[in-house]
DNA sequence: CATGAATGAGAATTCATTCAT
DNA sequence: GATGAATGAATTCTCATTCAT
């Protein structure tokens, strides 16, 4: 059916543009299908990318819950977190600022709604596993939960950002190595 | 003279809005010139941006060198430091965003130059700040320090925006302290 | 069908005026279509105008090689050949002007080169014609046959114009007489 | 003086450019002198154009006159003639296209009235010469003396564009003979 | 005499959206 | 369900012209 082909093809044109760079044009390129039946499948651009957004966030829960549903070690934990969000990040640069960091887009309040609320789920999700650090033999410092779980997300998207424009310069496993040790040195008092 | 007005103007308009949605029009408006007086002193939107831009920074970088010129301790120099950031990202959010974020927003290669000078000079700067961590008794962590410097960027944007949308739960105090905490303890294995 | 409309539309705004007068605004409003049905059909200015030209030419050749197919006397062909090329003049004079003598109007190296193609071919198509002269009982004097090609068109379109403020003065039948008597004698020692 | 300056400038600026994209903002550059200073001296641009041609003009029947004086035979005087025109088109052929070909410019009747008459009189200085081989030996065929003289100029000015685009495959000297032949025999039963 | 900052009408182009089929 | 031709508002940019100094 189209509507898979649409989101499937909004989900890339979304991730390698800015929202006003990516154009209905290029989506329904892409997914091989006339223009009007975007606008047949949904009610226009900024719908699809709620709908863009909300796909790509539930894909993005589920695979990381997959991983840490087994009780594993807190630092194991978080370096999953890290890794999965590195991922987010390097292949949706663009989608996932939005969400994370500028969501004043210029949508319609409905669109606005949603896409708010996303982010706070995420952003408790993230929050909560922060916490297990209380109960566990480390100690989340004294911060709030949810400013930590931003600053993180923060750390995540630029460093993210800074590597794919110098390649050359680090692998990403120093990328994944150099975030763990920033994140956990600044968020814990000791980890291990 | 009108080329200042038009500065002013233009730092508003693309500190408050994504660079596709500023728009000259506003910027005329903003400046109440005519926009034909745009184009007599800026060859075009791209070119106002970067000097906009060099504008910011320029002012910018002079506000914190005169501040953390005399010998204080290294924590001061921190704290001054992210305060002046945020102050930064609170006041032209979209503007400091694609000097460190997003600096491919399809510019001509010739501002796009100056952009990226302008994002090296200032993370040199910053990570001049963190190396000095080195030489003191504290200890910046095994971190590259430019990396480090990304990081605490990507702290300071993410922050700074989440706060702006809940100014009713945290104060402008609480910010600056969480993020003190946060930046200091993941940087360094302890401070003063 | 649109398109057919815009083309007709253009290839009477582009006639009637310069290039850089002919105005895309003017091409909508006579086509009485919108301005974002132009860009809909063809990818800018230039292309429509390139568009035009090709088929306003393949017009032209048409119309001509089937008056020209049976083998009629030279003297003839010259004639049938200057009465269609005071046709094309008199309704077409800034498109044809473009394609013959001024090509170089900033157009993209693309749309340059069909044109090019376009006057070349036809230079070569009515030097063919002159060149037959040289296989009759008359001779072609020595002359480059292109450069004869180029005067004679050089002749054509100045008296055409000449002929279009000056109505009053001249009919048509004078024009083509004079016309001939110029274009014969100067390009054969004698003809029939 | 400035208002000499300008007049060199702009000479040169329609000289090398299509009316419209003969800018004064360039002609003010050239001359240098400040954009005001032309509206100073000029009260407009076709203003300023008509001054410029008939600048040129002058200069052109000034040059050529010397050249003419003397009683030499009517092919000597042909000769001078041609290779006087193919200098002012090859040097301004914008220039002269207008004066020739496209005076409907878009220009003030005022302008036009003016721009006419020299044409006008031009033609007539043509078709004077023209008429000397009606009293000579040689026979300037059934022709009307504008009508040749209007012919003469458009092989002139399309062969001197076509020799400007294909400077490798003709010289100089080879457009003049060329020229010299397709317009005398065009013209006179047989010269000299 | 001369300036040059400022203007504003106009031009090309883009793109989300609509709608008849 | 799906199409794609058509739209028009918005946007960047150009340039002849004006006018206070």
């Amino acid at each position: 059916m189209s509507k898979e082909r649409i989101i499937k093809a909004a989900i890339e044109v979304f991730s390698e543009n800015e929202y006003h760079r990516a154009s209905m044009d290029e989506i329904a390129l892409r997914a091989q299908v006339a223009k009007g039946t975007l606008y047949y499948n949904f009610p226009g651009k900024s719908q699809l990318f709620k709908t863009v957004v909300k796909r790509t966030f539930e894909d993005f829960i589920r695979r990381i819950k997959a991983d840490l549903q087994s009780s594993i070690p807190l630092k194991d934990k978080i370096q999953q977190t890290i890794r999965h969000h590195l991922d987010l990040f390097l292949e949706s640069r663009h989608l996932s600022h939005i969400v994370f960091n500028d969501i004043s887009n210029g949508f319609e309040e409905d669109v606005l709604d949603e896409l708010k609320l996303l982010r706070e789920e995420h952003l408790n999700f993230l929050a909560t596993i922060l916490e297990e650090g209380k109960c566990d033999e480390n100690y989340l410092r004294d911060l709030d939960s949810h400013i930590a779980a931003v600053g993180m997300i923060g750390t995540l998207e630029s460093t993210s950002k800074y590597f794919l424009s110098h390649q050359n310069k680090y692998s990403r496993d120093d990328l994944e190595r150099q975030v763990f040790t920033m994140i956990t040195m600044s968020l814990f008092n000791s980890i291990e």
